[in-house]
DNA sequence: AAATCTTGTTGATAATTGTCAAGAAATCAC
DNA sequence: GTGATTTCTTGACAATTATCAACAAGATTT
């Protein structure tokens, strides 16, 4: 399994840590197009991606805009509620057929209370996903509509197979209509 | 002290907790327009601000990108260098005079290897920046210069009378001519 | 397979925002 | 306080991007 293979090593050294995650780990698939998430709804699931491709989008007035993709051994669920147990703004939607490990807030929760000592591993994990996030924040900020479509293409050209482009533009902040002049280029 | 104040609340019944994340602050001041970290070099310091305010930014080319501003009770870092252990992209610069409690790396660390139950705290507090980031990445993507101005106006207004107008604008992403016709009207 | 619906492309135009330049205002240094 | 420097404002213009509309291409339904 990727996400631990990318991450374990944050881990080194406590015991019985791969069990005890994989214990909460439940096997699920989801057809393409589900809705694995509702706004408006208070979200408790956390998503670790086996096969396949989701998003995280929100609506601002009628406009749906895509905030995150997650492919093979990326993560998604609708953060601000699963974080702070509240309505959420997000909706988690298959792009794919979904093959995905999935989380519940409550038994991660209860992991974290019996074994204290696995807080680490979340932390460390939000906090290289903090700097990520930071990272975006920078490219949103001082790069132009084609900057970022070409850090984009670079950093994940399998989108650009894989998703619509009408949601690749409203992740890069743009219209479909300049995403498609910057591809014809 | 205000920083505990607002995330006390997060170790309610955690012994112990306050005196030793005391004991690892140091207070330290800074006169106007120190550079508290430098771009190119690591990061050992986490700073929460107890008077004045402070920014985070970074060069694109020749210019200079606020990314983050920390005003009372607030906090601030090299936050790549800080937590991934390399060097920062990010300076951080005190704007007026300072009075913070710092923290350094390796006390924290050390604290949290004694005390793992301390653990708990900085994923929360982590957990909680993380959702305050994604909010921005929403705003950035999909607000207009004026819209992302209006909101900052509103959520922190003290920066209009504090803050220099070109650092604001950087913040928004957009040039200081600009956010000056945005102003006059 | 035809009909329907959605998505992507292209053109014309408008709105937003950036750049450059000059002057005014504010701040800083001595 | 005076002069020097930096920052802010304003105007003119250019570049970028959005919007609207029409059509083409693909996908989905029946």
């Amino acid at each position: 399994m990727n996400f631990f293979e990318e991450n374990i090593h944050l881990m080194e050294g406590i015991s019985g840590f791969e069990e005890a995650f994989q214990s909460i780990m439940k096997y699920k698939k989801f057809p393409k197009n589900t809705i694995l998430h509702e706004a408006g709804t208070i979200c408790d699931d956390f998503y670790i991606i086996i096969s396949g491709i989701g998003r995280v989008f929100f609506y601002k007035e009628d406009k749906d805009i895509t905030c995150h993709f997650a492919a093979e051994n990326e993560t998604m669920t609708a953060i601000d509620s699963f974080i702070q147990r509240k309505k959420s703004k997000y909706c988690v939607e298959a792009l794919e057929e979904l093959e995905v490990f999935k989380i519940s807030y409550f038994d991660l929760e209860n992991l974290l209370l019996i074994n204290p000592e696995f807080e680490r591993f979340v932390r460390l994990f939000m906090q290289h996903a903090y700097v990520e996030l930071a990272d975006r924040i920078g490219d949103l900020q001082l790069n132009t509509a084609h900057e970022r479509y070409e850090i984009l293409l670079k950093k994940s050209p399998y989108l650009f197979q894989r998703v619509a482009a009408k949601h690749i533009a409203s992740f890069l902040g743009i219209s479909p209509e300049t995403l498609s002049r910057i591809r014809s280029k």
